[in-house]
RNA sequence: GGCCCGUUGGUCAAUCGGUUAAGACGCCUCCCUUUCACGGAGGAAUGAGGGGUUCGAUUCCCCUACGGGCUACCA
């Protein structure tokens, strides 16, 4: 077990909740450094002081935490290449962006976000309804590629705003190797001189990308495909910066699409669809709007991962149900899928349920006792250490363990009365009247003889078991649901047995 | 509009030129159970369209259609 130096990065933005695109591309990228022995790496990309959300930073390494897949570096554990937030890294992307300038790669613009807007407006047409910063306007705009040197370091001397744009070659193909899709070529002249560093002196992401991939030794570059169309900036910088013997390899994964209608999943589809999209619950320090997430909607975080790695990867043998460990020794880059998937939360909750059902009690306790205090049944582990294996089957998420165990807990306070009321008889009012004092007289509570002596019960008094097992249990739990009744009433003891069936006698006599 | 990516049942998907085109979710029927669930047995349902290449295309190529992404001093 040597370690390998293959490095990879989850590089999220700290701008709100963790999307479940988002926490896909950390277990991709985890899956494949554990695969490899390499190192997986949390870096912040905060270079937009604009959107920067205060605690999403945390929320995000509480997310991966969760989800069993931590970093073993990131701001939170520190190793040999940070900072990892590149707020913190600020000052050295400068010093590349001129380098870049003096070698002729880049260049400085002055143009005002007005200026920039007027030349959109003024070549905007039917044929091109966004015109681009790119070789043919640059020579009509403000920057020094047009500007006299003297004029330019006036400019810059008066301390003028101005953004570092690269200057894209002209009539160049340039080639992505993805490890997924194969080779992509890209015309440079479609691409247009994208901002690598803005007025701030942040960097925008097409710098800082290629600058910290550089600086951290990254071997592999994963991310969402919405990054394929600015691969050709990035591949540029790699080569232009002197790098390009260390540039990593590339894979672009597919995106997580909405289950209805058309476009990729966000948060809104969520809440219109009635599912989560982010892994945990997540407050908006601004708006104070609680959006949910999968863990306080009752996933099991090895349920939730499972089911995450499903969507757009498979390892070809049929099989669904990995936890991490298993999906680590079978991952593989080439095998994710090049199309994107609808999410479907019908099969997220299978997932969890199959994790549910294969769970010990000893892994479902802890959940399901906090689940149940914040529900007001204070359960003792002993007593929960039986229930949970007679209902876990019946749960598809954590928090179905409410009504599935509150029964055992309190009365019903709903009695689906009507659901005996149309056989009900006085014959049968005669036995549960009977049956009550047999149960009074048994001395040993064991669910053989409660069992036994409702069938003795029932033989004498002429009707079927069968005919009588409803109407308990409705008594009991109060709907139709639920273990077998005689194991209910042995588990809630003879008084609450009693008292419930004579209060729904009171109630069917009504 | 342009560029790029994609397209096997309703959804997730296997197949890497020759199969009765797996499997899973969901749906339906039946069995088990006079509850619900689990479990078991079945069922309906798929290669976007058109050209090639080939003895043979779901599989390779081209075109079209459709879907998606990008087209910000956001990532």
């Amino acid at each position: 077990m040597t370690a390998s130096n293959i490095r990879v990065r989850f590089a999220p933005s700290p701008t709100g909740g963790l999307h479940l695109g988002g926490v896909r591309t950390a277990l991709f990228n985890y899956l494949f450094a554990k695969k490899n022995k390499g190192t997986f790496v949390l870096r912040i990309e905060d270079t937009d002081q604009g959107r920067f959300v205060p605690g999403a930073e945390q929320y995000i390494v509480d997310c991966l935490a969760w989800c069993g897949i931590s970093p073993d570096e990131g701001p939170h554990k520190e190793g040999n290449y940070g900072p990892y937030r590149q707020s913190e890294r600020k000052s050295s992307y400068r010093e590349y962006a001129e380098m870049l300038i003096e070698k002729g790669f880049a260049y400085y613009a002055f143009d005002t976000p007005e200026e920039l807007e007027k030349m959109r407006e003024t070549f905007r047409s039917e044929t091109n309804p966004s015109p681009q910063y790119d070789g043919k306007i640059r020579m009509k705009m403000n920057n020094s590629l047009t500007l006299s040197k003297e004029r330019v370091d006036e400019l810059l001397e008066l301390g003028t705003p101005h953004v570092v744009r690269i200057k894209m070659p002209g009539a160049t193909e340039i080639i992505l190797r993805d490890m997924i899709r194969g080779e992509i070529a890209f015309n440079t002249d479609l691409v247009d001189d994208k901002v690598l560093l803005k007025a701030d002196g942040m960097p925008t992401y097409h710098l800082a990308v290629v600058v910290d991939d550089h600086a951290m030794d990254i071997t592999h570059a994963f991310r969402g495909e919405e990054w394929l169309p600015s691969a050709p900036v990035h591949l540029l910088l790699w080569d232009y910066l002197g790098w390009k013997n260390s540039m990593p390899e590339w894979a672009h994964f597919p995106l997580i699409l909405k289950p209805d209608g058309q476009g990729k999943l966000s948060k809104r589809d969520g809440d219109r669809l009635g599912f989560p999209v982010f892994a945990m619950d997540w407050k908006d320090p601004k708006s104070d709007e609680l959006t949910r997430g999968f863990k306080e909607m009752g996933f099991l975080p090895e349920a939730f991962i499972n089911m995450l790695a499903m969507l757009g990867w498979n390892d070809g043998t049929g099989e669904e149900i990995f936890g991490l460990d298993q999906l680590v020794e079978r991952f593989s880059i080439e095998r994710i899928h090049k199309g994107g998937a609808k999410f479907d939360f019908e099969k997220a909750k299978w997932f969890n349920q199959e994790w549910i059902k294969r769970s010990e009690t000893t892994r479902l306790l802890p959940l399901v006792k906090e689940i149940l205090n914040k529900n007001g049944i204070h359960a003792n582990d002993e007593v929960l250490e039986r229930l949970i294996p007679m209902v876990k089957e019946r749960c598809q998420l954590i928090n179905d363990f409410i009504p599935q165990l509150s029964y055992f807990f309190k009365d019903p306070v709903e009695i689906d009365i009507e659901a005996v009321q149309s056989k009900w008889d006085q014959k049968k009012h005669s036995f549960f009247m009977d049956w009550i004092a047999t149960l009074d007289a048994m001395e040993s509570w064991e669910m053989a003889n409660i069992e036994s002596a409702f069938k003795e019960a029932s033989a004498l008094a002429g009707i079927k078991p069968g005919e009588l097992q409803l109407p308990l249990r409705i008594m009991l739990v109060g709907a139709k649901f639920g273990p077998t009744v005689f194991d209910i009433a042995h588990q809630i003891g003879k008084q609450a047995t009693t008292r419930r069936i004579e209060n729904s006698l009171k109630l069917l006599a009504q």
